[in-house]
DNA sequence: CCGGGCAATATTGCATGCAGTTTCTATATT
DNA sequence: AATATAGAAACTGCATGCAATATTGCCCGG
């Protein structure tokens, strides 16, 4: 009883297709031909179409009538949206895990962040990277609002492959520990307004890292 | 050449189908059998299947493989999340319109204001409901974010059902039109933080009444 | 009288086919 | 040579049909 076999085929197709987008496989106004995709994964044109429609829905492709679904552009502009947006979710669940999270939360996000300490002490920067991934979860789960938070993670997943370089500057792990730890004292020790600002800051941060990555993009 | 020619069927029956559970005629729970849907509307059950798929995807209905897509239930406890990721997307939306709002958005802003002071003065409930609309869809848009823009229309239009009664209790227009005034001074003077603050415990306020609908229905 | 198992029914998931529209191409005209 | 136009090919939108799975009702045993 394989798990893979539970989901219908337009589930898996959706995540395979939506993973093909993120991936960079399917670049962005890329027409997304309905025979093409069936015959590739080999299915009938019925579940593809449906995929297609919960991936417009999540704002990967866009759905035009009549006319092929494609691969949504993202603008230079739609991105720094994007970044904004994400910035101010990830401050406003700190926010809010600072208000709401148990003693025992407070301490995971502790842990965690000593942790961290000895991935930059090794300057482990994929060590890093990932565990950096399980320090903001923990702080979207623990604002205690599944739907900022799915907000927060939908964003984050979206913006996957515009950040990939963000920890490869020199000096950076150190720099995001010591934002890191403002953030987490500020989560523990309870106080709202100190936590979103650390994290507004240590976003907007990232966010500098972002826009020199699509200026040599551009280029 | 009719505009509602323009779009699918899909399109037509997702909207459709969505405004029929927000107002009420499709209960929380309810089964969504293609077949019914399917011969209700006149269509086969293909455009009926995308049309739910796409509804999935808003959060509106629960899609259960091999079993029949329901709407979604809503408990207390997810309405209160609701209320509280509400709350907090029009802080911000608050936040990044005191930041970046142009002239001519904080003058139309301040007008909408005193537009509702004189449907306070004259206690035009129902006036008084259609602009806070307005005054709250300014705020929206001034945020210069689409993303959390939409976000938050977004879940207004998911919470509607639960407000209607909010402004019916005596003293809540001019309640109300005082917050808006520190909101709006906020904003148009600039002060992030203050507009943040002022939106956040504006909405509170709000959901106290929702509280105390839903204590209403639950008896 | 109540619960479990089995057959009948209903319903979903997917494939396929057809009609209408869009898009591409090639030809003709300026 | 460039553009407009007509025809053809391709693609989407929708309907229908079939197989697989879930649900319901019924019968039997305890």
């Amino acid at each position: 009883m394989t798990s893979s076999n539970k989901q219908t085929q337009t589930d898996k197709l959706a995540a395979e297709i939506g993973d093909a987008i993120l991936s960079g496989v399917l670049t962005p106004g890329t027409r997304l031909d309905e025979h093409r995709l069936a015959e590739q994964y080999a299915v009938s044109r019925t579940p593809v179409r449906e995929a297609i429609r919960s991936l417009a829905a999540t704002g990967l492709v866009e759905l035009r009538p009549r006319r092929s679904a494609v691969v949504a552009e993202i603008t230079p502009a739609q991105l720094e949206i994007m970044f904004v947006a994400m910035g101010e979710l990830e401050a406003t669940c700190a926010r809010l895990s600072a208000m709401s999270m148990t003693p025992i939360e407070r301490r995971r996000l502790q842990n965690q962040h000593e942790r961290m300490g000895a991935l930059v002490e090794s300057d482990d920067v994929a060590g890093f990277i990932e565990a950096n991934l399980t320090f903001h979860g923990l702080i979207y789960a623990g604002s205690h609002n599944g739907i900022l938070a799915d907000m927060a993670v939908g964003l984050r997943r979206r913006l996957g492959p515009y950040r990939r370089a963000q920890f490869r500057s020199p000096g950076r792990l150190p720099r995001s520990q010591a934002e890191h730890d403002r953030i987490m004292q500020a989560i523990v020790s309870g106080d709202a307004a100190t936590a979103h600002a650390a994290m507004l800051n240590h976003v907007s941060l990232v966010e500098d890292t972002f826009i020199g990555l699509t200026a040599t993009r551009a280029a």
